[in-house]
DNA sequence: GTCTATAGTTAGATAGAC
DNA sequence: GTCTATCTAACTATAGAC
């Protein structure tokens, strides 16, 4: 692999583990075994590779969901294939993550991608909520909006739960108790 | 004030806004106008005024809590009441936002006041959404323990998406999603 | 209890040789 | 493109005077 690729993603690594405060282009170098000089040539300096970084994170974290929310099955399964997706959880979100750092919600440029892809899992989950009521299967009382960023919501705060309990049981819990509720307003 | 007073308030303020990997002790002296030596003559070190300000940070968090659960209302009333409480939505949960923090999971000590809040959280919902059930006011077939999970997620998640768009307005529709389907599964 | 002095380490970056 | 040398500031703490 190239070097600038080496780069980026040890940034997106560091950035996941430790944030963007907690990340010292040492770190960086280290683990992409490469030198100073060789960073600042690739990249204007941290906050650029950063931002790279994160632009990467945003991107692969939209495609992955998306696998979920085009599948086969009905808008509860389908949300729910999404809540149940094989995660490493206890890592937490690598974009949700970037919220709790003050550098990268301060800065515009860096926090653009990290709105960008909350705003996009909302509106594809709104998508499958609609179509679901369209096709009948779902109660037309639920607001699809509001719903979709509940669901969302439960995945963020699913990680923190279970960060704080150095455990995947109330991310489980959380989820369930989600897919519960959803699953309450089918029709049949 | 005395000054380990105002060392502890000014170190919870500044892990509320920039965690403990972000927070030097020289702007801990500076915020709360102590000295070097004064902050060393109390305090063994940054991880000691930290777990004093987290453990405060926490005990607070609790008790704040606790005026909406033990308030007047049905479950679903109190429940809502809890989400819907006057909130400084931007600036995030000030126990939630540690547990993206590196140093503060790993030490078992720092993490375990933010393990005890969320644990604390949970069961006292689980408590109103059980008690509930007894009265009659709420389907039984309700999962108490997994619907508290979800309802503690709904609003840390609802933090991280308010942050990430720098707007209330997902955190809004994030809380209030999950109260419309909380209150479908109302008994009348 | 509080202050200043000191000190080793890291952060973040630039300069210039190769 | 990559390497080493160099630099200023900040981080975290200790020592000892007052």
């Amino acid at each position: 692999m190239s070097t600038p690729e080496r780069l980026i993603e040890s940034t997106q690594e560091l950035l996941w583990e430790r944030g963007y405060v907690g990340t010292s282009p040492k770190a960086i170098q280290q683990r992409a075994a490469a030198g100073q000089g060789s960073m600042y040539h690739h990249f204007k300096g941290k906050p650029d590779l950063a931002l790279a970084a994160i632009r990467r994170s945003a991107d692969e974290r939209q495609a992955l969901a998306e696998e979920q929310f085009s599948g086969a099955g009905t808008a509860v399964e389908r949300v729910a294939a999404y809540l149940r997706r094989e995660r490493d959880v206890l890592r937490g979100c690598p974009i949700g993550r970037l919220t709790q750092d003050p550098e990268v919600v301060a800065d515009p440029t860096l926090r653009q991608p990290v709105a960008d892809t909350f705003e996009h899992l909302t509106r594809r989950l709104t998508a499958v909520l609609t179509e679901g009521q369209a096709l009948g299967q779902l109660d037309s009382e639920l607001d699809p909006a509001d719903t979709a960023a509940t669901v969302v919501a439960v995945l963020q705060g699913g990680y923190v739960l279970a960060r704080a309990a150095d455990s995947v049981e109330p991310f489980r819990r959380a989820t369930e108790g989600a897919i519960a509720l959803l699953a309450a307003r089918e029709l049949r």
